[in-house]
DNA sequence: TTACTAGTTTATAATGATTCTAAAAAGGTG
DNA sequence: CACCTTTTTAGAATCATTATAAACTAGTAA
């Protein structure tokens, strides 16, 4: 399994669990974006056992925290995550209720010329809201 | 009361809590962040009258509808508002859990280059993440 | 293999922000 | 004042998320 080593070297242990969500994150061909409710619906498509609430709520939270999810920012009852964890921006459209990838290549580059005391940037993210 | 005209021309009865609201929100020399639960705390101290939780909620919402106040989109489990209308950003203190504005002019223009067939952008937010 | 231990999973309960409900109150107009 | 519509309100309902605590499992070392 491909994803073994990888979960063993995030100090994750690689159950069974965990494995099947990473088919489930990872083994597309192409990067999608979720709420956690539609992530159970896949997996519930997708994998054969049952894997409960409680673990997708934590597995997407270890995965966040290790850098292989990203949250992205924007005003929902629900979280969003996105696979993609390059360095990029997103679309929402308002009425369809759904993100767009908007690649650091369609976004001028973003300067930030204001400073804060004592304080890093970690990271630059635009949301571009649209509508009809 | 200055208000009042404002709340009719939107087609808002000037009602005494929207009033009492109003001046909370909009009669201070600096704008400001808020969560519905920290503008209850404020109205709690700066109105003698009781404002129920449900009439803050319907409240802030018609505001934001006639954009009187803006929604920030950011990752948490309270809706951020920004009596601040004006077009610009925020940082994101991780930290401090906190907010800062980030005017117009300290961000470089953004130029979205990617276009969405039938769709018009309505707002450009950037959320500049800040850790130490 | 066989313990042992720390990390994980799980069903379920708890939490907490937000929305809903339906009845009472208040604004606006004639 | 009388009428109608909008608004307020307390409390209930909803729903995403987190906490709990017991059962289970991976990794390790004997």
């Amino acid at each position: 399994m491909k994803y073994i080593e990888k979960l063993r070297n995030s100090g994750l242990r690689p159950t069974k669990q965990r494995l099947q969500i990473c088919e489930v994150l990872f083994n597309s061909e192409k990067t999608f974006h979720f709420t956690i409710n539609e992530l159970d619906q896949k997996i519930k498509k997708q994998v054969s056992d049952k894997i409960s609430l409680a673990t997708i709520y934590n597995t997407v939270h270890a995965f966040e925290k290790k850098g292989y999810l990203k949250q992205i920012p924007i005003n929902s009852n629900q979280t969003y995550f996105d696979t993609n964890i390059s360095d990029h921006h997103h679309f929402y459209d308002l009425k369809e209720e759904k993100l767009i990838d908007l690649e650091n290549a369609d976004v001028g580059p973003i300067n930030i010329l204001k400073k804060i005391n004592g304080k890093k940037i970690k990271s630059v993210e635009v949301l571009v809201k649209l509508e009809d």
